[in-house]
DNA sequence: ACAAATACGTA
DNA sequence: CGTACGTATTTGTA
């Protein structure tokens, strides 16, 4: 058997290799916005994907060190005791390294007690018995020891781990002048201080290697030690028993019962999703297409073992009578795939489990299927919410619509975002969608059919039903999909909004911003430019030489909060002028995206992302219609030009007050909190009585400010730190209002805390109604990461709560106007607030649709209260 | 052309 | 060193 012919083992020592990463790369440039340090993970990996390119392993493992304790440290207590503490930057790094390994399909082996070059030893010994030829790949000198005919070390160079040199038998001896197996003696002789072993004072490698030619072992030298002359000869009779412990304590063990055996460490196939999962979180944008690269070589290695795939129908094209039939005759769920072009039904495709058909829309086929897509019979779709709104523009309805795939994804991962069925074809049933190239002219291949694409849905769903726990299924089949409905309507409706009340306000401040401008260049004597934060730099921090401010990754910050308080410390008119050219600029960008999203009926549609969040909530984009300013009088002037539509009667304004910290309330039990909003009195204004211990009425604005300030604060996982900066008081003050506040109400502080514990016990949160929220890293070593994860893990439930119960809210007072017959409808949903376009004479039954279904969308401890308000316009209505 | 960084609007 | 979003701009890289 020729050495190209036999299986090649390679087994890598993860711990020294990414430790010696860790200090070769530059951390700043390796770390992810969240803080987390990634140079060792980095470093690491792409060390091993050379390797791997390189090498080709047909098998392959990857040891660690479990702690810094061993077999050893208890043989000699002073082992390896001088290494300073491994930094916490590299600590946490090693779990995120096990996971790329993981995502990667590479075995990763760590034993209690045993360090992670024993591990090595001992594959590396089965390998070469079982016919392997062996590559060790360690950072650690012991593991010359190793090296044989049939064992080859990769040792990185004194650079870094980019560079492996290659140890074979010969390249040992041409470098240490001793075999390999006599390495750990000249090791025990001469010391190891990075493992805090000293040798024999004086002895270096060449006299080591010249006593051990001379007397042919160590254990002859030892025993002949009284003939060695000179200083260092008396040195090594002092040292005897220094050099049998080094020898004893550097022979890495070969028989370590190990879980897996050589021929159990198989190149096996990556997990794509899981890869491109683990290295878009680290930002490994680099490292992607390598790994790619690797794992295609590695496919076709596997190609045969994947190869049972389900083969995909060839979907019939009956006529639209044919298509009727089909559909009375299926059993089970149907999938349904429109394909939409100009916003209308252009092909629709179906499957069941087993048969597919699909079929060009046409008159004939709407007239065909209408009753059957309106009926209750069930529906499983993927990413509905356009469909609905195609059919319903053809002047369709969908009825029974028990499943959506991209819905059911999000919400069993919704920090991922796969969206498309191709994700979750990927992700769920590891095949790969046929799709076809955009970038060809002439697709080479050909994208999977609208049939086609339903049978997918239908086995994506089903993967996903398997996948979703019973409350999420509820939270979708109860909440999710009756919203989609809500929304596609809404959608649908859009809002008026008058183009004359925007140009207007946008020339006018246009001009004021041109008029600013002037000013701050006269100021300071120059023209720069105002919306270059660079540029912006130069002027406030070199010129005006103003103190430094917040760092950000570029330089210092320039962001309003820091104006705002330059302009207290050291007062420059330029500073003012910039304010408000950054105001006037924004809201005239603001009033501009606006503007050009008016159609030809006056109206702005919006699309509400379903999935766009990770807490529950709705997102808006395109434009984003839930973030149109309001806080100042002049802002307000946009919220004027959505107006009642043509046809309409006026406009009303919902929106739940205090919603999250009525949740709160209810989630804590706090019996102060419940009292607060059952007494009727102004929340703040209560809690601010209980937490400065005077009466409701003298509560001055300044108490009442921060007892708000620390309420909301609460919700989002306050510090002192945080709430001293925002009411711009001392840190002790702000303790001491915490302190306070948590002595009157401390089943608040009891909640979040167990909340938190309660996370980090099943690694998700949920919602009052069973939304589920995956926290990850509320395990994490990693201090940022961990705290960041501790934070959004105490708002999830709360926020997703109040998600839910303005969705509740929402899909039954759309579908309470369908049913009494109204034509008012729902046209925006912005978090705590609905605004509604109320038809002519339908102000009454819409205002006790509204008020009742919000009041009654969830039973909580305290009431849910909600404000309607009433006006010709958005501003108007909200008063 | 695209991505990153910064800034800022909302709940 | 406060959660959740989307968008516009500038700036640097491909």
């Amino acid at each position: 058997m020729t050495d190209s012919a036999k299986p090649t083992l390679l087994v890598v020592d993860g711990h020294s290799l990414a430790y010696r990463a860790f200090y070769a790369l530059p951390v700043e440039n390796f770390s992810t916005k969240d803080g987390q340090h990634t140079n060792g993970i980095y470093g690491f990996l792409a060390m091993l994907i050379n390797l791997i390119k390189a090498e080709r392993p047909t098998h392959m493992a990857v040891a660690f060190d479990t702690s810094r304790q061993s077999f050893r440290t208890r043989e000699y207590a002073e082992y390896k005791a001088n290494r300073s503490e491994t930094p916490s930057e590299f600590k946490g790094q090693i779990p995120l390294l096990q996971d790329c390994l993981a995502a990667m399909s590479i075995q990763v082996l760590q034993q209690e007690d045993i360090e992670a070059d024993d591990i090595l030893a001992t594959l590396a010994t089965q390998g070469a018995e079982a016919g392997f030829s062996v590559l060790v790949c360690s950072g650690d000198r012991d593991t010359i020891q190793l090296v044989n005919d049939d064992i080859t070390l990769l040792y990185p160079n004194v650079q870094g781990v980019s560079q492996l040199k290659r140890y074979d038998r010969q390249a040992v001896i041409d470098r240490y002048g001793v075999p390999p197996e006599q390495y750990p003696d000249i090791a025990a002789l001469v010391g190891e201080t990075s493992d805090n072993l000293p040798g024999v004072p004086k002895v270096g490698e060449k006299t080591a290697v010249k006593w051990l030619t001379q007397f042919g072992s160590l254990d002859s030298l030892l025993e002949n030690a009284d003939k060695v002359t000179g200083v260092v000869g008396g040195n090594l009779r002092e040292h005897l028993d220094s050099v049998r412990r080094n020898r004893a304590l550097n022979r890495l063990l070969r028989d370590v019962d190990l879980p897996l055996h050589p021929t159990d460490l198989e190149v096996q196939p990556m997990d794509a999703q899981a890869v491109r999962d683990i290295f878009a979180r680290l930002e490994f944008k680099t490292l992607i297409p390598r790994v790619a690269e690797l794992a295609g070589i590695e496919q076709q290695m596997a190609a045969v073992a994947s190869a049972a795939a389900v083969p995909m129908p060839v979907p019939a094209e009956p006529s639209a009578d044919g298509l009727r039939a089909w559909v009375d005759a299926a059993k089970g769920d149907v999938a349904v795939t429109l394909v939409i072009e100009g916003g209308l039904p252009r092909r629709i495709g179906l499957a069941t489990k087993d048969a597919a058909v699909e079929s060009d829309w046409t008159p004939a086929v709407a007239d065909a299927l209408g009753e059957w897509l309106a009926s209750d019979a069930p529906k499983v779709l993927g990413d509905a919410k356009p469909q609905v709104k195609a059919l319903t523009r053809a002047g369709q309805r969908l009825g029974g619509l028990v499943f959506d795939t991209t819905l059911a994804g999000w919400l069993l991962r919704p920090s991922f975002p796969d969206k498309t069925l191709a994700d979750l074809v990927d992700r769920y049933l590891d095949e790969k969608l046929p799709e076809s190239d955009p970038a060809q002219l002439v697709p080479e291949t050909e994208g999977a059919t609208p049939g086609q694409l339903s049978w997918y849905t239908l086995r994506v769903a089903e993967m996903l039903r398997a996948e979703l726990p019973e409350s999420v299924a509820a939270v979708l089949a109860d909440i999710e999909l009756p919203t989609l409905q809500t929304l596609a309507d809404m959608e649908l409706a859009g809002v008026s909004v008058s183009h004359a009340k925007l140009s207007g306000f946008s020339g006018e401040l246009g001009d004021r911003a041109d008029a600013i401008a002037q000013d701050a260049y006269a100021a300071i004597g120059r023209e720069v430019n105002l919306g270059s934060p660079k540029q912006l730099q130069e002027v406030l921090f070199d010129e005006l030489e103003l103190p430094k401010t917040r760092k950000t990754k570029t330089g210092y910050s320039t962001d309003a909060a820091v104006l705002a308080d330059l302009q207290e410390t050291n007062p420059h008119p330029f500073l003012d002028l910039l304010l408000q050219h950054r105001e006037a600029t924004k809201l005239r960008q603001i009033i501009e995206s606006l503007d050009v999203a008016i159609a030809d009926d006056g109206r702005v549609r919006t699309t509400y992302l379903q999935t766009g969040s990770q807490t529950g909530r709705l997102s808006s984009t395109d434009p984003n219609l839930q973030n149109i300013p309001v806080r100042t009088e002049e802002s307000r002037r946009i919220r004027s030009a959505f107006e009642v539509g043509a046809g309409y009667e006026t406009l009303l304004t919902a929106d739940y007050s205090q919603i999250e910290m009525r949740i709160m309330a209810h989630l804590s039990e706090d019996p102060g909190l419940i009292e607060a909003f059952n007494s009727g009195e102004d929340l703040h204004r209560f809690v601010g009585a209980r937490v400065f211990g005077v009466a409701p009425e003298d509560v001055t604005a300044a108490m009442r400010t921060k007892v708000k300030a620390m309420s909301y604060g609460l919700v989002y996982g306050l510090s002192a730190f945080g709430l001293s900066k925002q009411l711009r008081i001392e840190q002790s003050e702000a303790k001491q209002l915490m302190m306070e506040y948590f002595a009157r109400f401390g089943a608040v502080r009891d909640y979040l805390r167990s909340s938190v514990e309660q996370a980090r016990v099943d690694g998700y949160t949920e919602t009052i109604f069973g939304r589920r929220r995956p926290f990850p890293d509320l395990a994490s070593p990693n201090r940022v990461l961990r705290e960041n994860a501790e934070r959004a893990a105490l708002n999830a439930p709360i926020q997703g709560s109040a998600a839910d119960i303005m969705k509740i809210a929402l899909f039954h007072i759309h579908d309470d106007f369908r049913a009494e017959g109204l034509q008012s409808r729902v046209l925006m949903q912005i978090h705590d607030e609905l605004v509604v376009e109320v038809a002519e004479g339908e102000w009454d039954a819409a205002e006790r649709v509204v008020r009742e279904r919000m009041g009654d969308a969830a039973r909580l401890s305290v009431p849910l209260d909600v404000q309607i308000g009433r006006g010709a316009d958005w501003n108007e209505a909200a008063h």
